[in-house]
DNA sequence: TCAATTGCGTTATGCTATAACGTGTGCAAT
DNA sequence: ATTGCACACGTTATAGCATAACGCAATTGA
């Protein structure tokens, strides 16, 4: 997928995640914009989806938050899982792939004849600053 | 994790969600409960709460649903990652583990000194009878 | 010009989850 | 026996997440 020219609305939220330090949920992301105008959650949702669509930004799916893509460069998603580590103390979020992991779900799926479409990969703990 | 005595509530939200071919939401719960009294939602997220607890139900972070374990008696739940590939068709689950996935994303989560304490392991896609 | 597509704004609604309050019951410790 | 505590439960209200459905405007391509 190669990412086309974003619109106002595709650019105001893909700034906002990417300046983040930390996921957002989209009434968050809604909150941060209504100075530039938004005002309905739909505003961002039809963003989101579109960021998503694009694969620049990625959903946690277990926190009900989106995250800018911290490598949108590689060309792993296209090809392989990709996997994050989420902090619960400060929220920061570590995006990695491993092909070991990718190939050995990929091989598992394949010798149950499940065709996969999309996947999650998510651990949530302590990062090594808050562990403590 | 040894799972005490459940009470009647969770029994009820329990034998609904093993008798289900499919995961159901909470409110699918509630519904399919309602006969037996159930009024509110609380009743069904408390049930869950201890069942998640005791690890004889798991939650589906990528479709907001529930489901009774599938090998309840196996002790890979204290040790290792839980795996489920969902179909979006039909809605069946099928849960697996696999220690190779597990020790690589450990390895990982170790080398970056982040302490794991809860995992979403969940691809969707399309089952061998749906996927046509 | 006309139709199709895409993005946008708005209102309303639906689905998911929890807060906060009070009740009752069983079970120690005093 | 009384007190205090833990726990399950019931109820109402609220918070948080996501989409349906409508209409409008700009773009594009036949
Ligand atoms: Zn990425
Ligand atoms: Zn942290
Ligand atoms: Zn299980
Ligand atoms: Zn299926």
């Amino acid at each position: 997928m190669t990412t086309p020219m974003l619109t106002k609305n595709q650019s105001l939220v893909f700034d906002v995640l990417t300046k983040a330090e930390a996921p957002l949920s989209a009434y968050t992301i809604l909150d941060k914009l209504r100075d530039q105008g938004f005002r309905a959650p739909l505003q961002v949702y039809r963003a989101l989806d579109k960021l998503l669509e694009y694969g620049v930004v990625h959903r946690l799916e277990s926190i009900n938050s989106f995250v800018a893509c911290a490598h949108p460069h590689e060309d792993c998603h296209s090809h392989g899982l990709v996997a994050f580590a989420i902090c619960e103390s400060c929220g920061q979020v570590i995006e990695f792939h491993d092909h070991e992991v990718d190939h050995r779900l990929m091989d598992w799926l394949k010798s149950q004849k499940f065709k996969a479409e999309k996947s999650t990969i998510e651990i949530r703990g302590h990062c090594a600053n808050c562990a403590a």
